[in-house]
DNA sequence: TTAGATATTGAAACTGGTTTTCAATATCTT
DNA sequence: AAGATATTGAAAACCAGTTTCAATATCTAA
């Protein structure tokens, strides 16, 4: 089912509307690079939809990341930034600290090992977050 | 080596001065519960010493933070939060996201496997978070 | 020990991303 | 098509954090 149809069947069950900017907010961030923020997805749409406000988009990005189109992630520099959920599951990912560069990974042996150790605690994971911050291989050379 | 003097090496180092007030926010860091905002420090503080402003709280929290004596944490609620670094090493949180219990744990085996990652992606690591957000064995209950 | 140079302080103003407000507008239900 | 309800955009508010600035404290060198 396409994520249109997905974010509209959301928005019914908890009785909110469908409206033009919903979806055109929604088919700029599916066609985005990943990781955008509020403000490239904003700034990127003006140009069509000059008359979207910067509120708008926040608020429907917002209520993506509820109905699980997107993921919001908080890389430490104070802004969030936003990338579709993908199919094939869970990532992570690093940022360099030079050039901004975010490279995604998956180890499900790391899963694994926290799941572990959440039981020795009694902890029932909901979600995770496990960033590495440092430098990309073309930084990490200077 | 105690950390009071660990401080002033480490100003004195930097060309900055030693104060009464540093003095005093570092020792009411180490005596704070790990895990404490500006804000609770400043208003611990506040009780003995009401002339401390909070803009040196916290001015003083990131100089404890670039000495290597605190650890600045991020657990997405939008506000920084200052540990004591230990001696024993790193160590990373679970967070529980109906009562704010916050876990420590270590894990090498995971320590290892993002080093090989890393590796694998010709990524240097200067740092990493890894937080578990979810129920404690008391929440979880419920 | 003291004078001069320099850093620190506290209060208040400012920042920047985010969130809320509100009156006008759009959507949905019947 | 009308009434009820949610959404919109612009602007204001929010909030942790940071900066400013004049007064004060610390440090250095004589």
């Amino acid at each position: 089912m396409d994520r249109v149809r997905i974010f509209s069947d959301y928005l019914e069950r908890k009785g909110l509307k469908t409206t033009n900017q919903r979806n055109v907010i929604l088919k700029a961030f599916l066609n985005s690079r990943s990781h955008c923020s509020t403000e490239d997805l904003y700034l990127k749409l003006r140009k069509k939809h000059p008359r979207i406000g910067y509120a708008t988009v926040h608020r429907t990005l917002k209520l993506l990341a509820e109905s699980g189109i997107a993921i919001e992630q908080h890389f430490g520099d104070g802004q969030a930034r936003f990338e579709p959920a993908r199919a094939d599951g869970h990532h992570d990912h690093m940022v360099c600290i030079k050039c901004g560069l975010i490279i995604e990974f998956e180890e499900p042996q790391i899963e694994e090992l926290q799941k572990q150790v959440a039981e020795v605690h009694h902890f029932k994971i909901s979600n995770h977050r496990h960033e590495l911050y440092g430098f990309c291989f073309r930084c990490a050379d200077k």
